[in-house]
This record gives structure tokens, C-alpha cells and sequence, in this order.
DNA sequence: CACATTTATGTGCATGACGCATACATATCG
DNA sequence: CGATATGTATGCGTCATGCACATAAATGTG
């Protein structure tokens, strides 16, 4: 099959999408450029989370992460905590304000692609789902691969997460082997 | 129907498809940020275009879209010439170094897309490509915003484009009116 | 034709985000 | 205890951006 229009297609739609998710998060805060809101949402998701992971999630330098904590924490969003468990980490913790904005953008989110996808019956609906389960399953590639795929999802919408759900088939495969090599 | 989930993992999905086209094109250049790629697959698909037409696509500011012209001017990618209708108008044609880079750019952003997709069947993809194409065509709201939507679209691999698809029928039923009201 | 207005492009300047190299504190290993 | 690795922070230069303004050409008005 030619699958050349295909990948046109999906990929044209990708950043408009990626567009209409701009377009929301950039009104649902002051100043709000695209790593400021990527970051809020990433610490939303992973309350605690470190700087290097957040460098991580958002393709940063350590500088890079460590200057934007700086600027979000400015701004009374996210607050560090020094670890318990580590005298040298930092933890990231969404603040009121902070959370407030989390929710903001997720909504504004959501309801740009909700503008997108209200033209699809509910049989399309079922089978786009479907679709974009299956290939995030199929992008999912480790850990820390996950932590910048997952960077701007909803983990409330996202029940049952693909990601999840293909990183604990992955374990399970892993475990199966290891048993079967241990029987045989 | 809850389409919460569905709106989210298509944002997710998204925004990973637009890493993987970033990723992509970003090898393909000497220093390849993402504006100068999308604005050599813009001037690709749409030789002779303003200055003030590669700003609108981009959704720079016009020095910011002069700026860019002049690094892709200096890095031999993009030639200014003087339009011979308007005397302050510049017209944007790629080098031919600029469409090497051009083509190598789409073509990377095929691959990429492409390894996503090779998990769907025959008939999934057709289905994808089926809604993608719906999508597009609701999500166009005239000149301008084509512009932006198509600004990393491989115009070879996009045929018949859904974009062009919906302005020819919006004008249809637009002339349609007119002449029932003539008409009526 | 003279003059004001709009349009297309170019420039001085300040700001701000980024990465590299480096420094410092803490954890871990031998 | 000393050596190395890890997590975070900072000085510095670079570069992209936008605002305000300037220039040139087209268009509209009397």
C-alpha cells in the first residue's frame, strides 16, 4: 500500500493539533510561552519530580531546567523542596497557583481538540481512539522516552493509559522469558 | 459519548508525531532549528511568496520574519529577489542548495512518520488516513490559516490535498447561493 | 500633480532563553 | 578516608525575538 498520503496527512494534522494546543495553553497564562506550560504540566503529572527529570521530559539542558525552575518557581508556580531521600535533589511541587494553571491549561487543551474533532460521529470517535492508542503504544520505547511522550497528557483522561499499559506488557513479556528460560 | 480520552490521546499522539517530524528535519540541517526548516518547506511550496506571507505561515512578526530570511539568505538556502509587480515586495525562491535541504527535510519527516505507522494494517491505515483527511478539511477556515496548516506539508505526497479539497467546495457552495439568490 | 495614507521591507535596541564550561554539595564505591 | 559519580547552580557568550522606528513604493484624495 502507498502509505506516502498517509503520512502527509497525519503529519500536517499533527502540528496543527500540536497548533490548537499552543493556542490554548498560550492565553491560560501570563507570559505563557510553550516551556513554561510544558513544564507545569509535566510537574502536575509527576509531583516531586526532580529537575533532571524534568530536563528530560522537555528535551533541556540541566542549565536549561534548572534556569526555567527558576522562572516558574519567580512566578509562584512550582516550588522546591529539598529531598529527604537526597541531600543534593531538589523536588518540584506544583504550588495553589500553580495548579490552578495545570488545570487551566489541561481544560483549554482539551477543548481545542474538542473544537477539532466534533465533525466525527461516534463510530469514527471509537475508531480514532482506537488508532491513537495503538500507534502511542507502539511509540513507547522505555522510561525515560515516556516522560517526554507523556509530558502534555491529561492522566486523568488518560484512564487507561497506553503507555501504561505498554510498559507493563513489556514487563510481563520480559518476565515470561526469563521463566521459560529458567524451566527449560 | 465521553470523548475526553480520545481527545487526549490524540494530543499526546500529536505532539509526539510533531517530535518525531522535529527530530527528523533537525538532522537534515547544518544548525536546523525548526523555524528555518519550516520556513524552507514553506518557501518550497510556495516559490516567489512575500516576506510578509512567510511571516503569516510562520506566525512571526515581521522582523522576526525578515531576520530569518536573512540567516537562510546568508546560509545560502533562500535567494530575495525584487518582484517585478511591486517595487517593495521581495519575492522568496529556494537556492538550489535550499531544495536539496528541501527535499531531504520531507523525506526525513516521511521516515520518521513512517516508523510510527508500520504497526497499522492495510486497512487501518486507510481508515487513518480517512479521518485525518476529515479533520483537515473542518479544521480550515480560509486563505491565511492554509498558509499555516500547510506550512510542513509535502505537496508531492499530498494529492488530492483536503485542504484545497474544502476551499473549492466552500466556494462552490458560496457560488451555489449566489445564484439561488439570483435566482430566487 | 501634490500630499496623505497604507503596505512591504529593513534596522537599532533591549530582553530573554539557551548551552557550554565550570563550581559546589552530596552520595556512593573501593 | 579518598576517588568518582550525581544533582544542582552560576558566569558567560550567543542567538532569536519583539517593539519602535525608518525607508521606499504603491494607492487614494483633492
Amino acid at each position: 500500500m502507498d502509505t506516502q498520503r498517509l503520512q502527509n496527512l497525519l503529519g500536517v494534522l499533527s502540528v496543527h493539533v500540536t497548533d490548537q494546543i499552543a493556542n490554548g495553553t498560550l492565553d491560560a497564562l501570563p507570559e505563557g510561552l510553550s516551556a513554561p506550560v510544558a513544564a507545569i504540566t509535566f510537574v502536575g503529572h509527576n509531583p516531586g519530580a526532580t529537575i533532571a527529570e524534568l530536563g528530560i521530559g522537555l528535551s533541556l539542558s540541566h542549565p536549561g531546567a534548572v534556569r526555567l525552575v527558576d522562572r516558574l518557581s519567580a512566578a509562584g508556580m512550582v516550588e522546591r523542596r529539598p529531598s529527604k531521600e537526597d541531600g543534593r535533589a531538589v523536588e518540584l511541587w506544583l504550588t495553589q497557583q500553580g495548579d490552578t494553571a495545570y488545570g487551566d491549561a489541561l481544560s483549554r487543551r482539551a477543548s481545542g481538540i474538542a473544537d477539532l474533532i466534533n465533525v466525527l460521529s461516534s463510530d469514527e470517535c471509537a475508531t480514532l481512539e482506537h488508532l491513537a492508542e495503538k500507534l502511542l503504544r507502539h511509540a513507547y520505547s522505555g522510561h525515560h522516552h515516556a516522560l517526554r511522550i507523556c509530558r502534555l497528557c491529561d492522566d486523568v483522561a488518560c484512564d487507561p493509559c497506553p503507555i501504561e499499559a505498554e510498559h507493563d506488557a513489556q514487563l510481563a513479556r520480559l518476565n515470561a522469558t526469563l521463566t521459560n528460560a529458567a524451566q527449560g
